[in-house]
DNA sequence: CCTTGACCCTGTAGTTGCTACAGGGTGCAT
DNA sequence: ATGCACCCTGTAGCAACTACAGGGTCAAGG
């Protein structure tokens, strides 16, 4: 097993992560802590670019941190049955569900607010009035 | 012009509002700050009723603070055309297409994953294997 | 050999929009 | 007088980063 040894913000380029927020994935325990240099820079092997990826994919499919924390830990146990990923996953389509359901009702009432505006004056805006009590 | 000297609590109740988040709203210096009774109790009038109405108002169709600020600044100044009233909330509708947009997306990505799950072991499970790298 | 510049380090504070205490004071009814 | 609901200030916490400040390290060029 040989040591990639990546720096941070070489790490950083090959998974589309800024630096801090990779010290902020070791600082919350979601990424562990690589080994240093003599210099004291971390240096990052192959497990850590492998997991990194698996995180930032999972955060850009909108999963929260603690979801990602639960598919990491379960990702890590290769007999375990895999509903337990499913369901994490199955949680998440329902909220995101749920999500663009609570903007469509939210863009058409807007939207008709937005419509009445012909453009006048503050006293007579249609927005304006829509808002007021 | 009578003070209806609403206390924190019945104006909150009366707006939807939780008492820290009106006391947050006068730190920021979104709501004026009412006078005080002779026991340092908020006792706040109509203006602050309908002013607070108009910011629940606005929060609720996703207003950003800082635009409900701009949104409150305009509807003072009755007098002035309402074209900046229009961009504030036209801007808003179109960040609202982009996120249903965004979210539509994500939707049609993780459920193609998620549909290739046929719960067997976390080895063969086609989600974890859709984020790992 | 020295300097420049790109990179790295820690630690802390800011972002948004609240929410949740802790530790106290007030006001009214019983 | 005592209980209870309400109010006060001030501070810290949430998510998920982001942005400094104030330093150290390292390789290349002059």
């Amino acid at each position: 097993m040989k040591d990639t040894n990546l720096a941070i913000g070489e790490l950083g380029r090959r998974t589309g992560t800024k630096v801090e927020t990779i010290r902020y994935y070791e600082r919350i325990g979601l990424l562990s802590a690589p080994q240093r240099t003599t210099g004291n820079y971390r240096a990052y092997g192959l497990e850590h670019l492998n997991r990194l990826s698996f995180i930032r994919r999972s955060r850009d499919l909108g999963f929260s941190l603690d979801q990602v924390r639960a598919l990491l830990d379960l990702s890590d146990d290769r007999q375990r049955p895999c509903e337990a990923v499913d369901a994490i996953a199955q949680e998440h389509l329902t909220e995101i569900d749920r999500k663009i359901a609570d903007l469509q009702a939210l863009r058409r009432e807007l939207h008709s607010i937005v419509s009445q505006c012909h453009v006048g004056t503050v006293a007579e805006c249609r927005i304006i009035e829509a808002l007021s009590p």
